[in-house]
DNA sequence: GAGTGGTCTAGACCACTGT
DNA sequence: CAGTGGTCTAGACCACTCC
């Protein structure tokens, strides 16, 4: 036996599905449901309430609920790490052009605005992990906001990690007046002669916390996060970079390209120990 | 200011974070804890609401309240996919031994129990979008369900699109009762002259809908789902497999290796516009 | 059967949004 | 100010789990 707030959520679930609800049409107000279900207010509320952390709708407080709209999706490739290394190698002028956001979002960077704080930290446990090396080696700590200018939402919230004693060889890396520096971490890593050859993306996907909704700005609740984090091992093996991306999950896609190495062309194509 | 069920939930969670109630540990009654807080059930029920729908306690009827703990995750990497094309060439009693998914868990065949249904379908718009074929062109659907054996969870569920006239060539393609078919998809294509070159994969995170909650096991809320979408397009260019997978996002985590090119070494490495 | 969580009601009052 | 959703109470009764 369902209960009742679960058949009137599939009940105006079906009804979304099949149009006669259209996305970002506003829903009949709750008294008018809870009279047209017979149900109290609480019940009706919590059908709603099932609906929204499905992300089927989304409340606004003194104004209604509405049908929700799926969002444009920013799509963030693996070809961006190719594309970002070698911008590393680019005069200035032509660096200070676009980094990586503008490139994935085709927004220009006045449509951007940036945040970003610096700090030096010692690693814990977990971080000391990752980089292998011992609990409370120096790090200097990123935190970066990236946000359109238009909507308001930030797309991704981030925080990096780096040996601080292999930037420390640069002053001009500590210092977060100098971001966004041109030519991104690649040519800051440059700088102090690192070359990154390859990055680990590690993804998992999570309900946010309460701060990331808020930062994010996910209003309303039914949205998962995209926790990613990002390793980048220098061309003698080291952990020169650990970023922790956040991504609303909702808004963004992540794209991964894997190259096969080709079969042997000495035999032909259709074979096995199997028929024939 | 804050409700009272919110300023509850982050009482109990900061509760929770600083181990004062551990992991796996059972929590006060609801009735309990209504007195502690002097609200009424409701209220109390509503913070706990909260924590469940973030992933922090796990509800269970007739037995109480609990910490949640952490679960194990089934790391699933891109190596994985060089791994079952290089499989493809292996002689049949290799390639019999196992299949991917027992290489990423860990586990034996006989610890998973697995589920295949085929049929043909006619691709809808989308489909016929990624395919870049018409709309109404044959496909062979094939859902898959991978389970392990003890925890009767899930692990992922998926459904492949093959393009019906290219793997109808061989005729052992379309019968399920041929599944796991030894050496996996690679091979299968394999018969029909097919040699995938490169796969693409388009990472989403949601909520899961109601069906998909059941069917991943995913018992009680607060947990995403991540979206895979697998796209494999042959040495010809064609896109000749379109996977659709489902996984439960607490229980998975992707990784991601992308190698990338090195600079030229014609110059030493620290250089720049910059200084010096 | 005792103890736990799950559903539901009727009604009061507050807070936000728009005109 | 009217209309909307948001919070909260007190209390009834049901359903599940375990002893």
């Amino acid at each position: 036996m369902t209960s009742k707030y679960d058949r009137i959520a599939a009940d105006l679930r079906r009804m979304i599905d099949a149009g006669e609800l259209a996305p970002g049409q506003k829903m009949p107000s709750e008294t008018v449901l809870l009279g047209k279900y017979n149900v109290s207010l609480l019940t009706m509320r919590r059908a709603l309430a099932v609906l929204e952390a499905s992300g089927v709708i989304e409340k606004r407080h003194g104004v209604g609920n509405f049908v929700r709209k799926a969002r444009a999706r920013v799509t963030r490739t693996t070809e961006r790490y190719q594309w970002e290394k070698d911008r590393a190698l680019l005069p200035e002028s032509k660096r200070r052009s676009t980094g990586a956001t503008e490139r994935d979002t085709g927004l220009t960077k006045d449509d951007l605005s940036f945040q970003a704080h610096y700090s030096v930290i010692e690693a814990d446990e977990e971080l000391a992990g990752v980089f292998k090396a011992p609990v409370g080696t120096r790090l200097l700590k990123r935190t970066y906001r990236t946000e359109t200018g238009d909507d308001s939402a930030p797309i991704a919230l981030s925080a990096s990690y780096l040996p601080y004693e292999i930037v420390a060889a640069n002053p001009k890396l500590l210092d977060a007046a100098n971001e966004p520096w041109p030519g991104g971490t690649h040519h800051q890593l440059r700088t102090v002669g690192v070359e990154v050859d390859r990055i680990v993306d590690e993804v998992t996907a999570r309900p946010p916390f309460p701060e990331e909704a808020e930062q994010l700005g996910i209003d309303a609740a039914g949205v998962s996060v995209i926790s990613l984090r990002k390793i980048s091992i220098d061309t003698s093996g080291r952990v020169v970079d650990v970023a922790d991306v956040l991504l609303s999950g909702d808004r963004t896609q992540l794209v991964y390209t894997t190259q096969l190495n080709r079969w042997p062309t000495d035999r032909p194509s259709t074979k096995g120990s199997k028929r024939k």
